[in-house]
DNA sequence: GTTCCGCATGAATCGATAG
DNA sequence: ACTATCGATTCATGCGGAA
């Protein structure tokens, strides 16, 4: 198992050790079911893509998709703590010359589980798969699923500000020099609250729509999920020392991207290659 | 009724020039069953939006949108071409703290009419409404849904292309986020208006994400969606010449744009004051 | 002619207030 | 309690006037 390595500023006093930054190899289904309720503040995660081909590993029939992820909703409603959130990734397959509607009526079924399908995000991928099709243009962009257990949830919107566009590149560009770095002090030291709010001007609340790219470098896993994605929905719904799950870690990135922002993470994992591969990610840490 | 200003280079053979070229003010529900069948190559809108308030023009309430909207869409089944393609602009709204569902309801009854779901493309405003809360983001982007009625349709793939070298160019340096999107939605809402400028360069394959800015300012009612996205629209799924439908026109964009592009288009609106602003907006053409 | 800056303006959403 | 209306909040864009 991995051992933590970088310090955590506090801890999720009602979950025991053994659930903490660990990778547990096995089936969520089974692991889930053994986690005491209420005890995660943020999941996480991008589950296995449908697939019609037979053999492959963790390719669910698109059309058996709903009813295999049923139950692990169902557990992970249990396990979230109730001002948590759940974050899931997933885009639905082209069949037949359609899109498959396994995503939305996987929203239907989990609000009749009880959760609320609070907002979609979505991912805008940059540098999608390259491709070209008579009847279809490459898929740039992904669903990012926001679903909670009540209307009040926590949200550390703060925490994700990006810099201004057009309006505060043009004011802050008339400040002298001498100015920037006067105000700049005054800032740091606390006075000039004229000015940090001034400062503050300079950066706005994101969207609901993410770019970023995909990474390539990491040829192992299948599926490219870049770090940044699950960094950014870690800081807008979790602090340090949270718990953050994802029940289908695969190459660790959920739980790298926790420890480097100090949260608690499990990471569950079925296949053994996989979850060795994410504890060795966590060591290079 | 406007009058027909610029030349068109065909016409369809088969539709009555009574359904050419004209706003008609009426209920489409009540118009379309006067059309013939399979009659339009190209249907686009943006329908009224879900609204709960109940003096608001074309406030369908949210819980009845999809039992409203679902006897218009089997209309547009039958007066739309085996090889023409549905282009639906629209989005849930928030209700109660969650995205309502009545938008990936009325996929699911839509195939069940015998529409196929053939892609979705995301529309990302990039000058969104502003605001803020305390459990949501702003609200960026819109559902562009494809729907067809044959696997094979008619798809225009190069009448679409986009330049790649400022893309590329922009890649190297260290832009801001802002900076790429900005250069990205240039180079897809440039094409036509600055052709010289690309001649030469690399041309690619755009993605399923749309980036482009409503329009807001000088226009006495403000235009529903940009002109350039049934601009875009009308250019990859028609050709000159062809008949492209809009069952709520409002205020004329998706007529502007066909006209604009040598297609013969058919507005169809409820309320006569948009209807009468639609002809406004094509005699200025 | 350019470039720069100020300003109004939105397919919004929440929370409080009022019936 | 439950529903309808209103005010506050917020930022990218493009226009028009000014340097």
């Amino acid at each position: 198992m991995a051992q933590l390595a970088l310090p955590l500023t506090t801890r999720s006093s009602d979950v025991p050790n053994e659930w903490l930054d660990r990778i547990i190899q096995g089936d969520c289904l089974a692991v889930l079911p053994q986690m005491p309720a209420a005890s995660v503040d943020l999941i996480i995660t991008s589950p296995p893509y449908a697939d019609s081909r037979k053999n492959t590993y963790g390719g669910i029939h698109p059309d058996k998709y709903v009813e295999w992820f049923l139950p692990i909703s169902a557990e992970l409603l249990r396990v979230l703590k109730p001002d948590g959130t759940f974050i899931l990734n997933i885009k639905e397959k082209v069949v037949d010359g359609e899109r498959h509607t396994y995503v939305i009526e996987l929203i239907l079924e989990m609000r009749k589980q009880g959760w609320l399908w609070t907002e979609e995000f979505i991912w805008h991928k940059k540098n999608c798969y390259p491709g070209k099709w008579p009847n279809r243009f490459r898929d740039s962009w992904e669903r990012c699923l926001q679903f909670n257990k009540q209307k009040k949830f926590n949200m550390y919107q703060d925490s994700v500000m990006v810099p201004m566009g057009e309006w505060a590149k043009s004011r802050l560009k008339n400040l002298s020099e001498t100015d920037k770095r006067r105000d700049e002090s005054k800032a740091l030291s606390g006075f000039g609250k004229n000015v940090s709010n001034w400062l503050g001007r300079a950066m706005a609340y994101p969207t609901n729509v993410l770019h970023l790219a995909t990474e390539s470098s990491n040829k192992n896993h299948s599926a490219a999920f870049p770090v940044e994605l699950p960094k950014w929905f870690i800081k807008l719904f979790s602090q340090e020392g949270d718990l953050v799950l994802d029940p289908f870690i695969g190459s660790g990135t959920t739980a790298v991207a926790a420890r480097m922002l100090g949260r608690h993470y499990l990471g569950i994992e079925l296949m053994e290659e996989y979850a060795k591969l994410a504890e060795t990610s966590l060591d290079s840490l």
